[in-house]
DNA sequence: ACCTGAATTGGAACCGATTCCAAACCCTAC
DNA sequence: GTAGGGTTTGGAATCGGTTCCAATTCAGGT
């Protein structure tokens, strides 16, 4: 049941366990036949590494932690996908860190969890704060934020407020005069900004047409396709209804549709409607959208972060990827219909 | 830079190591006094055990693996989120192992990775083999498995057959008597089994029904929207068209469903539909199809995988948790335009 | 006052690797 | 024949915990 240990190959290959280690890690000034003796008791006893005891007494524990919150949501985990395929190919472990509900909570893990295990962290969707930065340089652990930002920190990001301008402009452009905005609250500690970003945009665009917004039209609902459906229920009451309605989320999008459906109201026709993210599922349900580079930020994140474990140092500039937006439109905002 | 360890908290409070690491423990046979003062010292110096000395010195890694074929798969994504629910009130963390393509990983998972990093494995839709389970077994990692089977090891199942029969009794009863089936090829080392034993039971209730599988009207596509599309289009092209489509996943009925609107099919008028598994997207395109609790599935999963950690020997009958299909019928199969 | 046993504490050994200094070795050059 | 240099190799110290045995303390019983 014991493990084979490297005191156990050193015997076999009759040679102390420092120059087991040599071979072990590639590491140069042992003679070729010694490596060949060594890594054939290797083999033959069927060694493996403790991970831990390495990680102990080298301080390297090749586990990246990626911090998620909603782990429930499908653009959290579009992110992790990219994020996965790239660290496949490289020798770390993903270690998943779920920020589910309470904003407390990056601080229980940071501390807790992450620190002490991982070499660095991939921070999704939530900005740390000034202190949070502090431990983590204190601990030693390596750190970059996708879809958030601290100026200290390494980053990949998108222009939300420029998002929230192109679905707003798409509506515009269309011909709507009276463009609704369905977001969500803002947390309390302010560290989810992209809902609320989106909703600046929003205003922007239409402050840029000359129009007013109107408060009526300016809804609130937690993330999540039930909430987003009742709002946009009460949105779409009979009276002074909205010719069209701009979704912070593709997640809330669906919501819409569904409220709209069962008001027996036609998309486009009665309300026109855009979301953001573009989800797999918007191309299915034909639903226009802001298209985010969901897995690609989650890629490009982890590659960032493994560039910047390779690096020594600390990088004198820290790096910001910017990723583009891009206006996808279907069928909730254009009618094919018309013209078949 | 240098983090606190045990030997400066112990110096702090006045005591030996061995008293600062029963505080740690909670273990018994500390005076209350003293247990009071070790912690303050704690809290002052800030300090945090190190987890992989932790690990190493106790051999209880408290890390949870959990091996996903294919994280890219919608369904096992959802299962994933189950796991990672009931994971999260744990002590454990869970590190994330994608089987992206070669079935070969496992084994190169199993023994490069997992092994020697976690005290158990969660393994997803990929029946491991005799040789894998003796592996795992002389490596004291203990294991569960969802969605897939081996007779020594506790396992969360549902009965894929029944579902074939369920899917394809449900097009039977609506009058359909040229049922199509859409799977995926089976894999060289018969290791993804589910779709299969979909097949099994399509083609078992077209035999109780006194009805002949038409070799033309059973097809394969690798698991995917694109392919099935494909696929289908070539099942769905004019001549001897099916009434009816069994999907073996809601992915590929997603691609069955493009396709038939490229054609100009309509669902269900022309060709009926139905998928496997419920997948979010389903509820929102109307599709009809056997659900399956996948989320649950993952969590029941992580539970039985906590149990097992719990219980000290290996127990003497193995359990297997059968969780139940439902049929759910939405638009691909009963129109409601008919009835409104 | 002394003995016994339980409760508490001290501290060495150990887990399994890395790391680095010193020792051993092998050639070549003088 | 030997000094000198570069390779290889040996092995002790270390990382930061847990564990367990021995030592100490203290209360109660006689």
């Amino acid at each position: 049941m014991r493990s084979v240990s490297i005191r156990d190959v050193a015997a076999a290959a009759g040679v102390a366990v420092g120059t087991v280690s040599r071979v072990l890690n590639d590491a140069p000034g042992v003679a070729p036949s010694t490596r060949e003796r060594v890594q054939a008791s290797i083999s033959v006893l069927g060694y493996r590494p403790n991970r831990h005891a390495r990680a102990l007494s080298s301080g390297k524990t090749h586990v990246i932690g990626a911090v998620v919150p909603f782990f429930t949501h499908p653009s959290a985990v579009e992110r992790l996908r990219g994020a996965v395929s790239v660290l496949e190919g490289s020798p770390y472990d993903l270690v998943l860190y779920n920020v589910g509900t309470t904003v407390q909570r990056l601080q229980h893990l940071a501390h807790r969890g992450a620190i002490g295990r991982a070499d660095a962290l991939l921070v999704m969707s939530l900005a740390p704060t000034d202190a949070e930065v502090a431990d983590l340089d204190a601990a030693g652990v390596r750190c970059v934020l996708v879809d958030c930002e601290h100026p200290a920190l390494p980053r990949v990001v998108t222009d939300d407020v420029a998002g929230g301008r192109m679905a707003t402009e798409h509506l515009l452009t269309l011909g709507h005069q009276r463009v609704a905005f369905l977001g969500e609250p803002s947390d309390p500690a302010r560290r989810f900004v992209a809902a609320r970003q989106r909703e600046i945009g929003y205003r922007e665009a239409l402050a840029a047409a000359g129009l007013e917004v109107e408060d009526a039209l300016v809804r609130h609902a937690p993330h999540g396709w039930a909430s987003a459906r009742d709002a946009a229920t009460a949105l779409l009451a009979p009276h002074e209804r909205p010719s069209a309605i701009f979704a912070s989320s593709d997640t809330q999008a669906l919501g819409v549709l569904e409220a709209a459906a069962t008001l027996g109201l036609d998309v486009p026709g009665d309300v026109a409607l855009i979301g953001f993210d573009d989800l797999e599922v918007a191309a299915h349900v034909g639903l226009s959208t802001v298209r985010q580079p969901l897995r690609e930020s989650g890629a490009v994140g982890a590659q960032l972060l493994l560039d910047v474990l390779d690096a020594p140092a600390k990088l004198d500039d820290v790096p910001e990827i910017r990723l583009e937006l891009e206006l996808v439109a279907r069928r909730t905002t254009i009618d094919d219909r018309s013209t078949t």
